[in-house]
DNA sequence: GCCGTTTTCGGCCCGACTGTTTTCAGTCG
């Protein structure tokens, strides 16, 4: 069992204490070994073979130390297993609802039985919630349309529609104009998360601008925004509201001094704050959305930015990215952060489809807008014949395809187009194309679009036999998964990254935003254990073409510096670092071998 | 349940906002 699942057991345990009325300390202890085990680099599982060093670890004592023992032998433990007689295990779901939290859901499960979000719904609906002690009118229609929101999604929005209204709404907020000093977007859409929840938008006042008068002016401003459907909140400092399409935002209004500290705490994740707010009080200090201050004489030591709160608490500057306490505390500590890549380290792109078959621009055209975009190569890499619906393409067309490629890079287009090809791995593992066009492929990149729902050991297989093909060259959107629509495909990634390993398959990190596939565990696991990644778009239009910064973002969440990426590299050192074609390694072991005989 | 050079008992991250209350509990991020 994994650091993950262990810490899920352990924060489902905390909110089942939490209805249960436990006292807030007892489980905090709970969140706690949850945050603390969720940010580990070590294996718990390989850890309470030792329970001394498992105790070392701070928050975990005796009692926790035998709760992660008996988890790790046996899946699971007996103070979960005793709440669960006592709860239904769905009342966790009926705690996501917005307005209702542990104290609201004990109540309804202990005076009706309320354990679903459907039971609350009906409650609702027959106008029973209103009359009972701290509910309302209002409380009941807010439970209605938090209903509503949990049974039309997961609530949470693509990355580019979250960037998209960012920018709308920052654009309307600055024509307030002098008032504005400027307007932030912070909250899970800085830390590049593949899906956004919430926007978070920090709009900081200009000087003079900063009386109660102007901020409410500022804030009538703010609500004018013509994409509105619905405001949530308007208080003194922030104002929420729903757009349109669901999207809930939250704009807080703050003065410049306290910058810093509003953007760190509105940027989260919410457990690398209480990570850093605990390492605050233990070197004496006490850190909230205003400032870094000392815990006695609540003295004002940092606030202004980020990088001066980051410096007071003896860490060195953590990118947004990394905020999600998997590590980046300690690393922070040690001097050890990487040096993460970025979007102009970028020189090529291997994933893109043109009108042979399911893109909406030509080769040319995509080379022209690659080309603007500052990269070096791109492979044009359109279906292989398996995907009839996407008009895959046949041997017979592709070899065509093949010739079309290089005609165009002959016409010096100012950037190096390589004949590529996504070719599908068919449900035995084998490839959708015959070696001889493989062979004539100069970028092979191979991946999975049917058979989603094999079982994970012949899935295992599939991808194996896929990998160890010696035309694979790249594994595209190597797990499937579309964001918010279709979990992705099962195997065992150990395996298959092994694999890719020992024949210098690379992965790709997909830039799509439905996709952004690898996620960002994955990747940080292929830089550990030396896979190669490929950063690309997989695009179908020369506009999709941008999305290569969403990739990277998902590369530097997964801890990616530019040498882990092989496609930051120019045109023929990127050919070389790719693995050689069966041909091509024959004849460069012919040359090695001359080379030796000549020693 | 954990922890301690102010504490072995009494705290646990912290402040804003809402809605239901008439001074505050509950929720949220």
């Amino acid at each position: 069992m994994d650091n993950k699942q262990i810490a899920r057991i352990l924060r489902e345990t905390a909110q089942l204490l939490e209805i249960d009325g436990a006292i807030i300390g007892r489980y905090r202890s709970y969140e706690k070994a949850a945050e603390l085990i969720d940010g580990l680099p070590d294996s718990i599982e390989e850890m309470v073979k030792d329970p001394k060093k498992l105790k070392e670890l701070p928050g975990i004592g005796d009692g926790m130390a035998a709760h992660l023992a008996e988890i790790v032998e046996t899946g699971d433990y007996a103070l979960r297993k005793k709440l669960l007689k006592k709860y239904p295990a769905t009342l966790l779901d009926v705690l996501q609802l917005q307005s209702l939290g542990p104290k609201k859901v004990a109540f309804l499960w202990s005076n009706f039985k309320a354990g679903t979000v459907a039971d609350v719904e009906r409650i609702a609906k027959e106008g029973k919630l209103r009359d009972l002690p701290g509910f309302g009118e209002k409380s009941e229609q807010n439970i209605l349309k938090a209903v509503e929101v949990f049974k039309k999604s997961s609530g949470r929005f693509h990355i580019d529609v979250a960037e998209d209204a960012a920018m709308a709404i920052v654009a309307h907020i600055k024509k307030a104009g002098k008032a504005v000093h400027d307007v932030t977007p912070a909250g899970s859409l800085r830390r590049g998360k593949e899906t956004v929840g919430d926007l978070d938008l920090l709009v900081t006042l200009a000087d003079g601008h900063t009386s109660q008068k102007h901020v409410d002016a500022l804030a009538k401003h703010i609500l004018e925004f013509p994409g509105i459907d619905q405001t949530l909140a308007h208080g003194e400092n922030k104002v929420s509201f729903t757009l349109q399409n669901g999207l809930q935002v939250d704009v807080r209004l703050l003065e410049k001094e306290n910058f810093g500290a509003a953007l760190l705490y509105f940027t989260g994740s919410k457990e690398h704050n209480v990570t850093l707010r605990g390492r605050a009080n233990d070197m004496g200090y006490t850190l909230n959305e205003y400032a870094l201050a000392t815990l006695k004489a609540e003295k004002r030591v940092a606030g202004r930015t980020e990088e001066e709160i980051y410096s007071k608490l003896k860490l060195d500057f953590i990118p947004p990215e990394l905020r999600e306490n998997a590590g980046e505390i300690a690393a922070a500590e040690h001097h050890k952060l990487p040096h993460l890549i970025t979007l102009a380290g970028m020189k090529g792109d291997l994933q893109m489809h043109s009108t042979a078959s399911d893109g909406k621009n030509s080769i040319e055209e995509m080379a022209e807008a690659a080309r603007q975009l500052g990269h070096q190569y791109i492979a044009i890499t359109d279906h292989s014949k398996a995907v009839t619906v996407a008009n895959g393409l046949d041997e017979k067309r592709m070899a065509a395809h093949i010739k079309k490629i290089h005609a165009a890079n002959d016409k010096r287009l100012g950037i190096r187009l390589l004949a590529g090809a996504e070719v599908d791995i068919l449900k035995d593992g084998s490839l959708d194309y015959s070696d001889e066009i493989l062979a004539q492929l100069e970028v092979v990149v191979c991946s999975v679009h049917s058979y989603f729902n094999l079982d994970r050991a012949e899935m295992t297989e599939r991808m194996l036999a896929a990998i160890e093909n010696p035309y694979t060259q790249i594994i595209a959107h190597p797990t499937g998964r579309l964001l918010l629509r279709r979990d992705p495909i099962d195997y065992d990634m150990e395996k298959i990254l092994e694999a890719c390993a020992k024949n210098g398959v690379a992965m790709e990190c997909n830039s799509y935003p439905d996709r952004l596939d690898l996620k960002d565990v994955y990747l940080r696991m292929c830089k550990d254990r030396g896979v190669k990644v490929v950063i690309s778009t997989d695009s179908h239009s020369a506009a999709n073409l941008s999305f290569i910064r969403y990739g990277v973002t998902m590369a530097r969440r997964g801890w990616l510096e530019k040498h882990d990426v092989i496609n930051t590299l120019p045109t023929e050192q990127f050919l070389a670092a790719l693995r050689p074609k069966p041909g091509a390694a024959k004849l460069r072991s012919v040359t090695s071998k001359k080379a030796a005989a000549r020693r």
